[in-house]
DNA sequence: CCAAAAGTGTTCCCGTTACACCCATGC
DNA sequence: GCATGGGTGTAACGGGAACACTTTTGG
């Protein structure tokens, strides 16, 4: 092996952020608007490069995602991605990007500070659509984010972390139908989740409503992985039976 | 949004390769000795720096492996397995890598070509053993490469990507045992593989042995996704009634 | 016949599913 | 009381675990 380093290619090096929350009964990813070419006026993931060389990679997250949107990713949780680096993706010169994936409550304010006029909380949907143009390979970004999450509520306890501090098992049963677009038992679900231990810890109170029975209220538990999973219901079997 | 491509700090990237095998009763990592500083002699992923700025992260992968251990990953099953950055990971600079991870058969030649005199199958237990030393943060990617290894094969099929071209039922048990370290069942293992669909097909061959009836030979099916999953068994849970 | 390994049948158990039913609140 | 949603009981089902048993080879 011999020393190459006096051959290194100059790589710029950025990071990105795809941003999950339940809101307003859907799934949501938090999108900036271009201010620069290339791709002006094109929603993109929140993201930018390194500051300095000394920086780390989850520090660069957090910094960009402040700068950008003023959501404070400080004691949420968030994990890499995944990292994207074809040699075209950014037209003018070479970008490798590590994308973190975070989950926040609703909560979290959008556009609380910084650079922020032109970040929104985007429906998934929206954003997947293919109507939607997003900047570089951002759209493919966002399905690895959305299938991420969608396969780590199964067998984490993740989906608590789009809820509010205190939230009731509606709230939780809700955040699995919106993330799977599939609906759940109440039922089933509420003995799944109360039963599965280190999950939910009640708060003892209680929520007071317009109409029905008022429902525990729960905060999260310590377990970060579920024991036994939950299971994503089948999407319905294309019927093989005829319809003549 | 500013331009700051004007002071984007220099980073070096790199990719490494997490090539895992099953050979000789146990699972094992492709490493090579370093012949440079820093950590000159000790053991390393296989690795290196991107050749030129417009090569793609899997080819840069793929040809470091290559020229490092004469392993040839076309057609073989390799994904990304993260990317490590932290700002001190090397002591010359800063270096971020992405590393990927691969499962080979065994009779992927250890170390066919190329710049090989160093490249050898090492035991995942020896890798990680405390007293074995690796280069850089090397020790945590192994860590991170055969957990990863032992979770993919619950669901997926890749556990099959470890055995030769055609296998028996007893291989693909040996595999997942020893990824796992936990012994199986034989008759119900034989069951659940040959039962789920796209897992296994039949070549109608059989294995002639020394003693005992011969087993069917199969090559590996489409499926890619196990439906459903391989349970791990739980690890035997500490006693709690006391020894008295 | 015996040893050894492959493969089948059967039973028990546990977790999920589906759904009937009861509970607690506001109006 | 009645509507509304929270929560429990329970029976059917399906897959996994355990293990007795049969099959097919070599010696």
């Amino acid at each position: 092996m011999v020393d190459k380093s006096w051959k290194i290619p100059e790589v710029a090096l950025a990071v990105d952020l795809a941003v999950l929350t339940v809101r307003a009964g859907a799934l949501q990813i938090m999108l900036v608007e271009r201010g620069i070419e290339p791709y002006r006026g094109k929603l993109a993931l929140p993201g930018g490069f390194l500051s300095d060389v000394d920086e780390n990679l989850d520090d660069a997250a957090s910094r960009e995602l402040a700068e950008e949107t003023g959501l404070e990713l400080a004691g949420l949780h968030f994990e890499q991605l995944g990292t994207y680096g074809a040699a075209n993706r950014d037209p003018r010169r070479r970008v490798v990007t590590v994308c973190y994936l975070a989950f926040v409550p609703e909560l979290a304010s959008p556009t609380a500070g910084g650079d922020a006029r032109s970040a929104a909380w985007v429906p998934a949907t929206t954003a997947l659509d293919q109507r939607t143009e997003l900047a570089f390979d951002h759209k493919k970004i966002v399905e690895d984010a959305v299938e991420r999450a969608r396969s780590k509520i199964e067998y984490t306890t993740l989906a608590a972390a789009f809820c509010a501090p205190e939230f009731t098992v509606a709230d939780l049963r809700q955040v699995y139908e919106l993330v799977w677009d599939e609906p759940l038992d109440p039922r089933n679900f509420n003995r799944k989740v109360t039963g599965t231990e280190g999950f939910l810890v009640a708060t003892g109170a209680q929520t007071s409503r317009q109409s029905g029975r008022p429902a525990a209220l729960y905060r999260r538990g310590p377990a970060h992985l579920l024991h036994p999973a939950m299971l994503r219901p089948p999407p319905p079997k294309p019927d093989t039976t005829r319809t003549s």
